[in-house]
DNA sequence: CAGCCGTCTGTGACCATATCACAAAGAGGG
DNA sequence: CCCTCTTTGTGATATGGTCACAGACGGCTG
């Protein structure tokens, strides 16, 4: 037991016997990749799981037409199953994850993983926690695409995605894409909530002014 | 081995080796519900694994405003992993499945369902495709509520929801439901495709008359 | 610095869908 | 046959998405 181990950034995997975890850091490899990059998707399939130590992967998915929807965000501590089972076992969907940031993940090698969900309890729950977490988080997407009005979930995302001070840096687009609308509905918005003083816009950023008035809004 | 065993009604689980299936077959028990029961939901949290046997199992979720969506079904020779897991791991979320038609299905206790889950690959890998599949399922979903129009999704569902002869059974308001939209919106446009004679209206029930012409808007 | 170019944003017109408020038309029970 | 409930039809209005541009800003280059 050399290392501060990364295994115990997870909380659900904290707990697992000393056999176990030594297992899981033999067997599998800490890979880093540059912000930006594709981690699965159409061009790359992964045959790992992966658990996040460092950055925050954005998976999304594009529609024939182009139009590009932000699914959910995998973070640090967080595993990546979904995608994994997902295009494992099925035709490769147009989902695609990408590094928002640099990152830093242990990739657990796909026998392993079996070995793994065979001898420990512990480890099983720790991935089907992970999947309902996703799952759960799918549900919200689809409740906020079907029956969720713009200005509420615009609000909702900037107050996500601004960092505690100081401008967001993003384009209308950006946003667009973060609730699976269109551009002009962004710059709409965010022009009519800039006349109401809750955010100031330039050119790539948006800064929230009156972070009480759009939290309001976002829970409408 | 006395009876034609329920489990090779399963394709994933058809091909385990004769112990599991032994204990799968003596652990668990052969429910049976009626049309409109529900399955699980707000008013019911289920500690089992579910393998329909016969019948289809609707799964939806409804918005704080009142308004539903169909997610999918769950159909005869499929598992009921996600509801499952979902439910069991995290807060209940507003979704809910209700038996469509009287149902029968196999219930794998929590226990005997962990245990299965850790000797068995197979069982392992049937468990992990249903969960691709439902994902799937879902990420379909969010594609055709942020993207989709609403005369191919009608299209769509129509040819899916009719039977292969006779009208179907069906309200506006259910098909309202099936899609996540109005009422209106589905009269409206049950009125124009009326119009240009693919279908027929009556109360409750509308007829196809024009599957081929349906089907291409549907692929639109 | 001027001019150029690519990206980002603003805008008006128009279409599609959602919402609201009712009216009217079956369907079934008393 | 009337009453009532459910289902369907309809017009007006609001919101969101699409299309076609125009203009504005930033960076680069001559």
């Amino acid at each position: 037991m050399i290392t501060t181990n990364w295994i115990d950034r997870f909380e659900g995997l904290a707990r697992l016997p000393a056999g176990i975890k030594d297992t899981l850091t033999r067997q599998s490899a800490v890979v880093s990749l540059p912000k930006g990059a594709e981690v699965f998707g159409p061009g790359a399939v992964p045959d790992n799981l992966l658990l996040l130590l460092d950055g925050t992967v954005r998976v999304s998915q594009t529609s024939q037409s182009g139009r590009e929807i932000v699914l959910y965000r995998v973070e640090a501590g967080q595993s990546c199953v979904l995608t994994t089972a997902c295009l494992l076992a099925h035709e490769a969907y147009a989902a695609e994850g990408r590094a928002e940031t640099d990152i830093r993940a242990a990739a657990i090698p796909r026998a392993t993983f079996d070995r793994l969900t065979a001898e420990s309890t512990q480890f099983r729950d720790f991935v089907f926690a992970a999947y309902a977490r996703r799952i759960t988080d799918l549900f919200r997407v689809i409740d906020e695409v079907a029956f969720g009005k713009i200005d509420m979930r615009l609000a909702q995302r900037l107050l996500e995605l601004a960092p505690s001070r100081g401008p967001l840096k993003i384009t209308h687009q950006q946003l667009a894409t973060e609730l699976g609308t269109a551009r002009e509905v962004v710059s709409r918005q965010l022009a009519e909530f800039a006349r109401r003083d809750l955010l100031s816009v330039g050119r790539g950023s948006v800064e929230i002014t009156d972070a009480d008035t759009l939290r309001r809004i976002a829970s409408a």
